[in-house]
RNA sequence: GCUCGUGUGGUGUAGCCCGGCCCAUCAUUUCGGAUUUUCAUUCCGACGACCCGGGUUCGAAUCCCGGCACGAGCACCA
């Protein structure tokens, strides 16, 4: 063989999952997942979850929650989600991550970075309006606060610091040029004074204690600095926060961690919710709470019998590309579907029960509950009252067979047993007794909650319990007379 | 408008950096079939894609150029 062939780079492997991280040691990864707690987490932030989760595990690294609550104004955090999303994320992960870190903690730490950034000359404290600015900006013009010796910039920062400004007067900025090509990175804002007495954040230990807060970028960069962050994955809409954090880095005299990004990703079923949206239509009524079933919030697919590791296995399969995409929900439940079907107890829910005479039937049924399993646990039923309750849709037929029962044909109102065995291609049915009860099931729809009213057989599976309704779907228990439709 | 990014079957995804093993992977959907006393599960099979146009090359999904399409950022939000 020639020797150039040897020599050939041989062609990778077909991959499996996840890429490995670029510059990734095995020991020394650090990643994080920072969600703003205005809300509880939605099916969204389960990719960050998992894919940040997942890359931990890999390298044996650690996976820090940050809490990124920097805006009490437009984006107030919501108390209960800093419990929420910790349980969620125990939940979704299957253990808590490895650190928890809250901005709202750390507003010091961010301010003695914003003093070393104008004292070193790289920040400065901007008093031009908005609307100035924005004119500057897009003018590429430095605004008059740049020619302001550096003194009077420690002047009017300790005036922030103070109670000197009113929110609005007073803006920090870092220095990174307005000839920057990008007109995004031109002199960004790094700090702003925010009306804490009127917005008081929702924790009591911060309420109105601050007044300058920091924005997502510096806090985030200062705080991923801190916090030893070796690799970033996050949405593309933050590219260029990636890249006005590399110049405060620059700056500061530190390395950007490796930085990967993913695209937006719609359900097909679901479209477009926002947090504050959900919160609305929640507080109006709309919506029965965070966890309504036709909402896609975590707590909501968790109580619709979605499994953990079926979202894990959902987003890992997705991975990490820079694509928008658009996915159905099909995929999330196949998933489901692989991780419920063995162990989902099998019961019948007859819908729009029709109550039948049964003659010449058995006095008693067994069933089997777990088809993986035939021996554990069968259902066991006494028909000794003579009648049964089918789906009316099924008793429009004249010939078929109650499943794991009798064949039987119908004659005047009445069902006449035949084989006990199983002797022709009649169409299979399923059928409840006598002292099963009256239960709703309830399914998800878009616009409403549809409530379908049947019979149930008797059965102690506790709430919570998802199982599977023969010939129906899997569902999950909500109390005595209430199921849940989780999917087909 | 400026800046950045992405384009592989119905939907996702692998391959693209380092051209040949790719008449393109896997999953899902749909349709057929087998097993099954569920319209579930499992198994088998089928349909189905490299945005377009040039170029380089013996050879391009992969490299180059030019289009087109879509998305995001340009907030004192995260």
């Amino acid at each position: 063989m020639a020797p150039e062939l040897l020599e050939e780079r041989p062609k990778a492997e077909r991959r499996v999952g996840l890429p490995d991280l670029e510059d990734a040691e095995e020991g020394n990864v650090v990643l994080r997942f920072a969600p703003n707690p205005n809300g509880p987490l939605s099916f969204g932030h389960a990719r960050g979850l998992v894919i940040n989760g997942a890359y931990a595990e890999r390298y044996n690294g650690t996976l820090i929650l940050r809490f990124d609550d920097t805006d009490t104004v437009v984006k107030p955090p919501m108390l209960d989600a800093y419990g929420s999303i910790q349980q969620e994320t125990e939940w979704l992960l299957g253990r808590p991550a490895d650190r928890v870190v809250i901005a709202s903690d750390r507003i010091g730490v961010y301010h003695e970075h914003a003093t070393v950034m104008i004292e070193r000359g790289f920040g400065y404290v901007c008093t031009c309006t908005a609307e100035a600015f924005r004119d500057f900006r897009s003018a590429q013009t430095e605004c008059p606060c740049r020619a302001v010796p550096s003194k009077e910039h420690i002047t009017r920062w300790k005036g922030m610091l103070a109670g000197a400004y009113k929110p609005g007067e007073a803006v920090v900025r870092v220095k990174t040029g307005m000839d920057q090509r990008n007109p995004a990175l031109r002199d960004w804002p790094a700090l702003r004074l925010q009306d804490t007495v009127a917005n008081p954040h929702p924790r009591p230990e911060i309420g109105s204690k601050h007044q300058v807060w920091p924005l997502l970028d510096f806090q985030s960069a200062i705080e991923d600095h801190l916090q030893g962050v070796t690799h970033i994955i996050r949405g593309k809409d933050l590219m260029d926060s990636t890249r006005k954090q590399t110049l405060l880095y620059e700056h500061f005299g530190w390395t950007y961690p490796n930085t990967m990004y993913w695209g937006r990703v719609k359900v097909h079923e679901w479209g477009g919710f926002s947090t504050s949206a959900m919160r609305k239509d929640i507080e109006n009524g709309r919506y029965e709470g965070w966890n309504d079933p036709r909402l896609p919030t975590l707590s909501a697919l968790k109580r619709r019998g979605i499994q953990p590791e079926a979202l894990r296995a959902f987003w890992l399969e997705l991975a990490i590309t820079q694509k928008d995409i658009s996915v159905p929900l099909s995929t999330l439940f196949s998933h489901n579907t692989k991780v419920v079907d063995s162990t989902a107890p099998r019961l019948a829910f007859v819908r729009d029960a029709v109550r039948m005479p049964l003659s010449g039937g058995p006095s008693e049924a067994t069933l089997v509950r777990y088809p993986d399993q035939p021996k554990k646990d069968p259902r066991h039923h006494d028909l000794a009252s003579g009648h049964v309750y089918i789906e009316r849709e099924d008793s429009m037929t004249t010939s078929f067979r109650l499943k794991d029962l009798v064949d039987v044909d119908q004659h005047e109102g009445r069902l006449i047993a035949g084989d006990i065995e199983r002797r022709d291609q009649r169409p299979i049915v399923h059928w409840t007794v006598d002292t099963s009860q009256h239960a709703t099931l309830i399914v998800a729809e878009e616009d409403r909650l549809r409530e379908v009213k049947g019979r149930l057989e008797p059965h102690q599976h506790p709430a919570g319990t998802v199982v599977q309704l023969e010939r129906i779907g899997y569902a999950v228990v909500l109390d005595d007379r209430r199921l849940l439709l989780a999917h087909e």
